[in-house]
DNA sequence: CGTTGACTTGAGTCTATTCAAATCCTGTGG
DNA sequence: CCACAGGATTTGAATAGACTCAAGTCAACG
């Protein structure tokens, strides 16, 4: 586990396009201007080096963060050592600002899965904005909302899938193209990671993965994936999940 | 499966405790009273039988529910008929009210666990209470992260503890007094829902029940169980968990 | 070119599951 | 009040799935 970061050290300029891609996410979308120029002024660039730890679980929530590029993992750390991945986000999403409603504790630790750019935001800040203005506070529902699904999901193929089915259905969400007969893509980060997000060990995930392979048409080289049939993966792991196929519109 | 109420036989008055109680609903008592008293007008006590469906996964929702008594299961069925129990919810809880922010449509199904006595509420009164009123929304904010919490929760004890463990855990929740030396309790309904709310067979219950009986002091006859050592209970349990002991005032 | 870390593979073990059968419990009808 | 049917729970035996530990392979990087 690397150390915590001196991020003193990594702090610079806002890049513009950061803040248009701020602007777009639905908390900050709903915002009047000037509320929004308040978040602005108050981001701060922060850059991660993968597996720099970001904040641990337990500590207090003086920030929360918008991810510009690259990868963060959610995890929780057991009194044994072990760790829980809740989620690996990416561009695009928020994180760390539900510690409002969590008595302004983070519920979970955060570290880099890649080199990472984020904007540092105060949670004191986004506390008064859901307190002062609806729209932010309607748009925090949403937020939180999307979350809740994802993970009432989760919880479902915890329970309900094997290893092979978990894969299979988290390489079905990285095909956007639903139908398209055949989708090539790479695998995000690392497999040990992907691993941990699926709830299983690494030799578990490179067995199973194996047995993906044999027992569809799809091929793996690397973090390169082919996958020939996108309905015949379908067909390998849906079923044993609550929703038909292209599920990923809902999220 | 139990088929659909046939609702209209069921009700009757809705009692005045009922709506003391509903009122002491976070999201109820932020309210203003005359938008309270919307609500309480609307409200229409619904009773069910232990068995009896509620409503399914993918239903519209033109309902959401508070519990007076009794206690519902709220779970997913896979296209396979297999199902994954996301919660179970008693006395003073609402549920089906996240619809609203869910395409208005019921993400889990929802079904009697025990004979149950309900409110039935319109989610468009709720819609629009948490649309034109920012106490209301913020109130809806606390208990949809009170949810998200717990299913970290639950996402985190699925990967990392073994079933003995999440039976410790569930019977731990069940202690209100965290430091009495004896505690006696008895188990909240069927032993086969407790297995499937933590993810196992019912046979897996029964034998890491027994498991548990022989490893730590407790006892159970029936649905009676004696913890006489509740850090003991801790101790098996809590190791493999990211909070310390008694963790049940952050649910 | 060697080192390091990520990934894979092998062998054995353990946990949880399935399927089958026995037992216990509860509500019901007589 | 008692016998009984039906469901709930427990137990047994065999199996399958995932895990551990150890060793090997691969690829990126200095």
């Amino acid at each position: 586990m690397a150390e915590l970061l001196r991020l003193d050290e990594r702090r610079g300029a806002v890049p513009q396009d950061a803040l248009g891609l701020l602007h777009q996410h639905s908390l900050f979308a709903a915002m009047p201007t000037e509320m929004f120029m308040l978040f602005s002024s108050a981001a701060k660039k922060t850059v991660l080096n993968k597996g720099d730890q970001l904040f641990l679980q337990d500590d207090p929530a003086e920030w929360f963060y918008f991810i510009v590029s690259g990868w963060i993992k959610l995890f929780r750390e057991t009194i044994d050592g072990e760790e829980a991945v809740l989620d690996v986000l990416t561009s695009g999403h928020i994180f760390g600002e539900s510690a409002i409603f969590d008595g302004g504790i983070h519920m979970a630790a955060a570290a880099a899965a890649e080199n990472t750019v984020l904007l540092r935001l105060p949670t004191s800040l986004l506390k008064s904005a859901i307190t002062k203005n609806h729209e932010v506070a309607l748009g925090m529902l949403a937020s939180i909302s999307r979350q809740r699904r994802q993970q009432s999901q989760d919880i479902e193929k915890l329970s309900l899938q094997n290893t092979s089915q978990r894969i299979a259905c988290f390489l079905l969400r990285m095909c956007k193209a639903t139908d398209q007969q055949e989708v090539s893509l790479s695998l995000p980060y690392d497999k040990s990671l992907i691993a941990a997000r699926l709830s299983m060990k690494s030799e578990t995930f490179s067995r199973a993965l194996n047995k993906l392979q044999q027992e569809t048409s799809i091929s793996i080289k690397g973090s390169t994936v082919i996958i020939p049939a996108v309905g015949e993966l379908a067909a390998f792991a849906c079923n044993q999940c609550s929703q038909e196929f292209p599920c990923s519109d809902l999220q």
